[in-house]
DNA sequence: TTAGGGTTAG
């Protein structure tokens, strides 16, 4: 990875004539504009841009709107910088700009806010908060209900619900804006709770509302409370629009009511790429792929979300080939060959400037897999840098970096901040990982120790890592504990019997190997064979540990 | 002027 270099970046000083302001904003700024735009050109860095604006800033240079441009250019289409940026700069200038003639009012700051909330923009949609409060349009419930969006939408859901208890006269939006809140941003119990104290205040839930209740149902997997929302929305004649019909339909879908689904999908008047793209899920996640595969190619059009939905359900299910294979063959539909369909990879690779945190965590896993785990760190901070918020499979991709480069502290730092700094609440992989680079290390008591506090209950993963701890050091007693954990969660877990059995083949007990052999035969149990695969003319190649050394011969 | 639904990363 390569780390940001920090050359001295700097304005011209302003000149000590009479001028006062060296940048101002008439014409004849002219003259002072090329150091700028030849110090924006000499910036290889965020940093440097972020210096070169902050200067900008200072001296009101930022105020010329061929200037900022000019940054904003920069920002956008530099390649080591990022859309964001570009967006955050456009912003303020836009707001600055809107300063200079006329102040938004009370009819500015929804849009203002708003647009914040499409870019997660924190810092500016903070600002445009402080603003209203400075301008005394903090009780203006059109402002705060965009707040209580804008929070949510960022992930702050404390802000969002400071906002929304201190709205004054809350209306329908103030309390479907914090409900979303809740079931977007992962606290599904909350949002139902709202909805009870929706009631209480006697406020008439609409549709929207209805959304929010739905899909905080979905999230908790909660079929029954599902199947009332729905019955609900009946009795109180709520108005059943196409997004609704689609929320109902998720629920149906995720919850594990098929029949209920298919029976809503049939009977929907009109259906749009969200529709279709839940059937299609619905029906992939069910292994069911020549229906999916149906749906698929029934659908009026389809997106990018369509087509994840079903290659990745395909590959979850084991069958990364046929993924492949699916994906190429759908690729030559539209691209005539195959060429094109690697080249329509390498595009959407390309497109991925947006680098949200699936593209980081993906690149983070990588990274990790391939023993980079120095460079999976650093690009974990960046992306806290470019205040892109880490999930829970980003941390478990974060903590296995630390396991394969052997970080202690550093996997215990960030492990022991995920739920205080972070708001995500360790889970069973994030204890396997932690078992596991704890005992790579050799600290064996210590792994033992978090098990023991473990608020949820040890899975396989966890006495599994344990268990790899124990071959890696020799320590038969606690291996011989962790196995038989282990077996009790997973009787046919074959691994768990081959690394015990490696254990006593590593300290000699030739006896107790030859015992498990027998006990694995009588089970059944065979150890899979590993293998790799390469993709040759289209045609993927599976090559087993035989294939390997026949080749070698 | 404010609020809503589908997919992806381990």
């Amino acid at each position: 990875m390569a780390t940001q270099s920090t050359p001295p970046v700097s304005l011209p000083r302003p000149s000590k004539s009479n001028n006062p302001n060296p940048y101002p904003l008439s014409p004849t700024v002219n003259n002072d504009r090329y150091p700028i735009q030849s110090l924006i050109n000499q910036c290889n860095s965020t940093k440097q841009l972020k210096q070169v604006h902050s200067q900008m800033l200072r001296t009101g240079l930022f105020f010329d709107p061929f200037s900022a441009g000019k940054l904003i250019t920069a920002s956008a289409l530099s390649p080591f910088s990022s859309l964001d940026y570009a967006r955050q700069s456009l912003l303020v200038f836009l707001q600055l700009l809107h300063h200079c003639e006329h102040f938004p009012d009370k009819f500015t700051f929804p849009f203002l806010i708003n647009a914040a909330s499409e870019l997660k923009a924190f810092r500016v949609g903070r600002a445009f908060h402080g603003m209203v409060i400075k301008v005394s349009l903090s009780s203006d419930v059109y402002i705060l209900n965009s707040l209580v969006h804008f929070y949510g939408s960022c992930g702050d859901l404390d802000l969002a619900y400071a906002v929304f208890v201190k709205t004054p006269q809350k209306d329908v939006v103030s309390w479907n804006s914090m409900i979303t809140a809740f079931a977007q941003g992962g606290c599904p119990e909350e949002a139902l709770e709202l909805f009870r104290g929706m009631e209480k205040e006697n406020v008439k839930p609409n549709d929207v509302t209805m959304v929010g209740v739905l899909s905080a149902c979905t999230k908790k997997l909660d079929l029954e409370f599902g199947r009332w929302v729905c019955s609900y929305i009946e009795r109180n004649e709520i108005n059943v629009n196409l997004t609704l019909s689609n929320a109902m339909l998720d629920m149906y879908m995720k919850c594990g009511s098929f029949e209920d689904a298919k029976r809503l999908f049939d009977k929907m008047q009109e259906k749009d790429i969200f529709s279709w793209t839940t059937t299609l899920d619905g029906y992939a996640k069910l292994g069911e792929y020549d229906e999916a595969r149906h749906v698929f190619d029934a659908m009026p059009s389809k997106d990018i979300a369509a087509w994840n939905a079903l290659i990745s359900a395909v590959e979850q299910n084991g069958k990364p080939k046929e993924a492949w294979l699916f994906f190429v063959n759908c690729s030559s539909v539209r691209m005539q060959n195959r060429m094109r369909s690697l080249l329509f990879v390498l595009y959407q690779l390309l497109l991925t400037e947006r680098k949200d945190v699936f593209v980081r965590s993906a690149t983070i896993a990588g990274l990790a897999m391939h023993g980079h785990g120095r460079a999976a760190l650093d690009l974990f901070s960046k992306m806290l840098e470019a205040r892109v918020k880490p999930n829970s499979v980003t941390f478990t991709n974060v903590l296995c970096a630390c396991s394969h480069t052997g970080l202690v502290n550093e996997g215990q730092r960030l492990f022991y901040q995920m739920e205080p700094v972070y708001g995500v609440v360790p889970g069973e992989k994030h204890y396997a990982c932690m078992v596991d680079i704890l005992g790579r290390s050799g600290l064996l008591q210590e792994a033992v120790k978090l098990i023991e506090k473990m608020p949820i209950l040890p899975t396989a993963s966890v006495w599994g890592a344990l268990l790899g701890a124990c071959r890696l050091h020799g320590n038969i007693e606690l291996a011989e504990q962790a196995c038989s954990r282990l077996l009790e969660l997973d009787p046919r877990n074959h691994g768990a019997y081959v690394l015990l059995s490696n254990i006593y083949a590593k300290t000699g007990k030739w006896d107790r190997v030859s015992g498990l052999r027998k006990i694995m035969r009588d089970f059944g149990l065979k150890k899979e064979p590993g293998c790799s695969s390469i993709e040759v003319n289209g045609i993927v190649h599976k090559f087993s540990f035989l294939t390997h050394f026949m080749l070698l011969m």
